[in-house]
DNA sequence: CTGTCATCTTGAATGGCATTCAAGAAAACA
DNA sequence: TGTTTTCTTGAATGCCATTCAAGATGACAG
């Protein structure tokens, strides 16, 4: 017979933990954020979160995928826009004033599970990427170059503090050359 | 009349801490670098370093100019060569098992220093692509936009192990979309 | 109702880190 | 020779992620 949990709420306080770093990331960046933050934040101890998550890059990757999530969750609802537009609302969803992805790139080589989570996450906006290209005029087998160009400036855009406009400009650049009907 | 210093090596013992810490970034990252570290590579404390540095942010900026100097150097030796040829080769100056540039993005929203050291190499990038992307056939008009763009490629390159033909694919599309006549 | 066991929480370490401080050597100068 | 400036260091300080051993708390078995 399966022994107990307490109040219920086994993945519910996991979550309370991953709000709470979420927007202390948000604010302050990773870097920016102690361990000792984030348990004050959600009303425990520190020590409290590592019965949770192994580390703290864990628990950067638990905000990561909520955002993925949340990110593709509102992608869906935008299925009858554009490209373009449903391009500018997903950087705009992982556009922060203290950009993760920095911290995602910096922390690859020293975390076996950043650099895992890392390489599904290009694999995913590649084929996403790849299909949303196919759709509007791109032939095939340029498909797949054209797609990591545009994680790259994605990503640049990410990585830069930059003006919504700048945004705009980039993108719809990018998609001109690489020959979309606009 | 002015006071004296010691071995008449002021500027020299700076340099050989440079030395040390460039080869440590380049192993082991710059989080993976200890002040303690690179001061035992150079045969001394870590206190030592803070008398020629205000602290480790400005070390790290050292290294950086030492490498855009040297790469500054390299492209001027192969002033002949087309633009392709240089951009690989600087690419291949900057480039590490652990990028520094992937350290710069992380660390501009928290120190001041390496934030207008970016900012200036941003600049300084761009104006020297926007030259060269004109001699080679893009419209004066485009030539900002594709030399941000080719900013992103880049970095994307940089943040990212990857193989020297995908680096070599990359540019050349890149290139290719932007109308350079190859 | 009671004792046991898994689940959850914590106070108090541990060890590493960047950085600072006060004091010490060492060369140049008067 | 003694003072001043330049350089170096041993020994802190304080923050950090992480760990450990012990304490609560609830579910279940009898």
């Amino acid at each position: 017979m399966p022994r107990n949990k307490r109040h219920l709420e086994q993945g519910e306080k996991k979550q309370a933990i991953l709000t709470a770093a979420a927007e202390l990331f948000t604010e302050n960046g990773f870097d920016g954020t102690s361990m000792n933050a984030i348990a004050k934040q959600a009303g425990i101890t520190p020590n409290t979160i590592y019965w949770y998550f192994p580390g703290k890059d864990d628990v950067l990757i638990g905000v990561l995928n909520d955002l993925v999530r949340d990110g593709l969750t509102e992608a869906m609802t935008m299925a009858g826009l554009p490209v373009r537009e449903r391009l500018m609302h997903a950087i705009g969803v992982f556009e922060r004033p203290e950009s993760l992805m920095n911290t995602v790139h910096a922390r690859v080589a020293h975390s076996e599970a950043i650099a895992t989570w890392h390489a599904r996450f290009h694999m995913m906006l590649e084929q996403i990427l790849i299909s949303e290209v196919c759709k509007v005029g791109i032939p095939t087998e340029r498909a797949a170059t054209v797609s990591r160009l545009l994680v790259y400036v994605i990503e640049g855009l990410l990585s830069h503090p930059h003006q919504e406009n700048d945004r705009h400009e980039m993108i719809d650049a990018m998609l001109e050359l690489a020959g979309v009907d606009a």
